[in-house]
RNA sequence: UCCUGAGUAGCUCAGUUGGUUAGAGCAUCUGACUGUUAAUCAGAGGGUCCGGGGUUCAAGUCCCUGCUCAGGAGCCA
């Protein structure tokens, strides 16, 4: 028998009244004296087998009712529809074979605290919420792959090692690098992916990027998935069309294909229904005037003590209360684009009509979801971009390379990264983002 | 890094003003049950009350200290 043949729960309703063969792990067992129902997962669904004595060997129903929670099985048996079964089938089961008898297994179907769950990762993951979470992941992984592949972009890979901090230099990760001193993790492809397109025109990398910011919050990993598209002769407002696209595609792919996975992670479709485009574009300064309009001010630490100030400033950047205050009025996401040079990155265009502003866009999501893509056109100017270079005191002989780009055929471009773990979250409703990445990578956590 | 809260059975938690032998549900084990849906019912086993120090006749409970975890802030995708 080919590996083709092997028939999974997902497949069921294809073999009614059909002899199968199933292998999975037991969810659940419901004895009931002459009568046990076990519950099997297989990856791709559950479903129930019925054992009944008298339709196998006594040995074998006996083994049946000494089945535990997550211990390994195939089982044989007709395919017979019923409503009462979950999922509308069931396995009449005739034969069942042991792999292996789990002892103890540490996730019961009752509650579980969060730090216990995350020690369990490994484990965590074959409950049906989590199971439910990463099928929606990798469903937006193949949007966002398809989205671009078919709209003329070309997959380029970006090195993790780097010599250099593409943001800030004091949340890099170290390490040594044979005889050239230290190299860093990267915290963005963003460099390459510009030098790239700068070859094929419209590019994206999709991979790991590496902060060692040290944020403890539910909206943070110190190892995340980030997609950048970086395309020439774009400029900021082809830039806010793209990502915007892009979403309404991930979006009504997942709704499209993950209905099962939804229902299980109970979200609320009407909510992503909504993600339908024409999203709302705010200017930085059209954004100030809606805080100070409806009062909201900026709060500041100052000597430890939280500290209220209106009208909210302009030049400061929004935090947590003002970005959820913006978005409340929305239900997609929203454009604030047009930021202060002085609180973005060197590589940002300055708007020529006003040197105080850099063409950045933040795009923030509805539910507060918060900032799912951060994007910008950027400098081409090679004067200006030597001049931030050195403003920010990066090191000029890193950045060479990076200039050269200026220097030989310099075009506007424009790009953005969006941050995978935070759409997932997003889309699937989850509370915390270690729900969004199979082995979170956080700020005290590096095991499992 | 800062602020706040928590740590009691394998898990989730209760434990009064400091007072006999520290409790419950789930899980585990034993038994009953032919339609269960986190099955139910009867019984059993299971504890270094996070570590260290202190107050007291007496500490799971009060005080100090360390560790771990969670939530929030800042920073960011």
């Amino acid at each position: 028998m080919s590996y083709k043949d092997k028939v999974y729960v997902e497949d069921l309703a294809k073999h009614i009244d059909q002899e199968v063969e199933l292998n999975g792990w037991v969810y659940n067992k419901r004895g009931k004296g002459k009568l046990q129902f076990i519950l099997l997962r297989d990856g791709t669904g559950t479903a129930q087998c019925v054992v009944i004595k008298g339709n196998l060997s006594d040995e074998m129903f006996e083994e049946a009712k000494s089945l535990t929670q997550e211990s390994s099985i195939k089982v044989k048996g007709k395919v017979v529809a019923n409503e009462k079964a979950p999922g509308g089938y069931e396995l009449d089961t005739s034969n069942i074979e042991i792999y292996q008898i789990s002892k103890d297994y540490p996730i019961t179907p009752k509650e579980h605290g969060d730090s216990f769950l995350i020690e369990h990762r490994h484990l965590w993951l074959r409950s049906s919420r989590q199971h439910a979470i990463m099928r929606v992941r990798a469903a937006i992984q193949k949007a966002i792959r398809d989205f671009f592949d078919n709209s003329g972009f070309k997959l380029m890979d970006s090195p993790m090692f780097t010599p250099n901090a593409c943001e800030g230099t004091s949340t890099l990760f170290e390490t040594e690098y044979f005889d050239l001193g230290k190299a860093f993790l990267s915290q963005s492809g963003q460099l390459y992916a510009e030098a790239t397109a700068m070859s094929l025109g419209r590019v994206y990398t999709f991979g790991p990027a590496f902060r060692a910011e040290k944020s403890k919050t539910r909206k943070h990993l110190t190892e995340f998935w980030m997609v950048e598209p970086e395309m020439a002769f774009f400029d900021l407002e082809d830039n806010m069309q793209l990502a915007e696209d892009l979403t309404v595609y991930i979006v009504k792919y997942v709704l499209d294909n993950c209905q099962k996975d939804l229902e299980t992670l109970e979200r609320d479709i009407t909510k992503l229904e909504k993600i339908t485009g024409n999203f709302p574009r705010l200017s930085y300064t059209e954004a100030v005037k809606w805080l100070n309009d409806n009062d909201i001010p900026l709060i500041k630490k100052i000597d430890g003590e939280d500290v209220e100030i209106r009208p909210f400033p302009w030049g400061e950047d929004f935090g947590a209360p003002q970005e959820e205050a913006l978005m409340e009025q929305f239900d997609q996401p929203c454009f604030i684009y047009d930021y202060p040079a002085d609180i973005k990155a060197f590589y940002m265009k300055r708007d020529p009509e006003n040197n105080k502003v850099v063409k950045a866009m933040d795009m923030l999501g509805p539910e507060k979801a918060g900032e799912l893509i951060g994007g910008s056109q950027r400098e081409d100017d090679i004067e200006l971009l030597e001049a931030r270079i050195k403003h920010e005191e990066l090191d000029m002989d890193d950045f060479q390379w990076y200039l050269d780009l200026r220097k030989y055929g310099s075009v506007p471009h424009s790009g953005f990264g969006m941050g995978l773990e935070r759409t997932v979250k997003w889309i699937t409703g989850a509370k915390h983002i270690r729900e969004c990445i199979p082995f979170p990578r956080m700020i005290h956590r590096i095991i499992p």
